[in-house]
DNA sequence: ACGCTGACTATTA
DNA sequence: CTAATAGCCAGCG
């Protein structure tokens, strides 16, 4: 419990990457938190984990994140603009426009459609 | 240990 | 609307 508890557990980092890279671990599971056909920004991710001021790391996360398991809805983080940014990163740049349909999400010109009533705020649902 | 990089964001022009 | 600049912080060589 704690509403607001510090979120800033960043474990001990471990040596060269092994296991979980601390900063990464925690994007993950936020990630992971995102409920089917919603979708949220580096922003409000960097922001739970307190830094908010570096959405870059965030996504830089994200990279990782195809190798990490269990397997990170990374498709359904997008910036602040609702643009599929990191769809390039993808096995096909179209594989993440194809996911983000599938869950029932419109996307019109690499850009989330009604992407402010499908954002979900890490802030509010895991900040409890 | 220093410097570069990077799936961002906000501000300014 | 787009383009450019600054700030930001963690990982890697």
């Amino acid at each position: 419990m704690k509403p607001s508890s510090s979120n800033k557990n960043l474990h001990k980092i471990t040596p060269s990457g092994r296991r979980e890279e601390g900063f990464f671990h925690l994007v993950y599971e936020v990630v992971r938190q995102i409920p089917r056909g919603r979708v949220s920004s580096y922003g409000a991710i960097a922001a739970v984990l307190g830094t908010k001021l570096s959405a870059r790391m965030v996504g830089w996360a994200m990279n990782n994140a195809h190798l990490v398991k269990p397997k990170v809805p990374a498709h359904r983080v997008v910036n602040r603009n609702g643009l599929l940014t990191g769809k390039h990163h993808f096995s096909h740049p179209t594989e993440m426009q194809e996911l983000l349909e599938k869950e029932g999400i419109m996307v019109k010109d690499d850009k989330v459609i009604h992407f402010a009533d499908l954002f979900w705020d890490p802030l509010k649902e895991t900040g409890l």
